[in-house]
DNA sequence: TGGCTACTTGGCTATTTAGCCAAATATGTC
DNA sequence: GACATATTTGGCTAAATAGCCAAGTAGCCA
């Protein structure tokens, strides 16, 4: 009896650990407005260009977004707009986990 | 003109990386089903029972389990069902990732 | 108290990941 | 072809993570 964690599992977290990350999410939240090329994101983001390239790799490769190249730039575009659900998912997490803190407080200043 | 990724997105990688496991991903999905004691899930994952244990540490930490002591076991719940959501998401990635795939192999075989 | 079961913590190693710099590649322009 | 711009790739180091084993803690029962 044992090893019920699967290759399905496996497929989901290597999805979710290419989100796992602040400037992806930062690249997924500004895709969401519409396509952005590597250099846009790059001055937003910060960082140098090859790491920001990397992390755009990292998404690509897990299928999160797609790229077109143009001119001599190149373009990237969120794939399934769903992703944003689950940042609202992660929000009510937060907002429960703020919550329970704020209770926490509360009940020691008592 | 930099950084706009900030504390939000930090935050939001905090509650991802703890998702972003297969174990704790399993974990999740027994979770939705009803409480589980962590010998139970120890059994089902077939690891170390101190690894199950750090995973529902990670998990946690990060808001998503609520743990209670009863009797001489640990009763590990869901903290937001909204999880399942998130992970219909991933789903819909992966399932574009299989029909762009097989869409290439179509392509290539003519 | 002593001993049992259930779980967590500490300590260690191996692996993975993030980030920078430097170098390579690709496109567009003169 | 030479050169500029935009982006990726390779190489490296520092930091984080997963996993095991061994030891510690906590509740229960005799």
């Amino acid at each position: 009896m044992a090893n019920r964690v699967n290759t399905k599992h496996e497929a989901w977290a290597r999805i979710i650990k290419a989100l796992a990350h602040p400037s992806r999410l930062f690249i997924i939240e500004e895709l969401q407005k519409g396509e952005r090329c590597a250099g846009d994101l790059t001055e937003m983001i910060g960082a140098d260009a090859s790491t920001v390239s990397k992390h755009l790799s990292v998404l690509k490769n897990a299928g999160l977004v797609a790229d077109e190249k143009r001119a001599n730039s190149i373009y990237y575009t969120l794939r399934c707009p769903c992703i944003l659900d689950f940042i609202g998912c992660v929000e009510e997490v937060l907002s429960a986990n703020a919550k329970e803190h704020a209770n926490i407080l509360k009940c020691c200043k008592k």
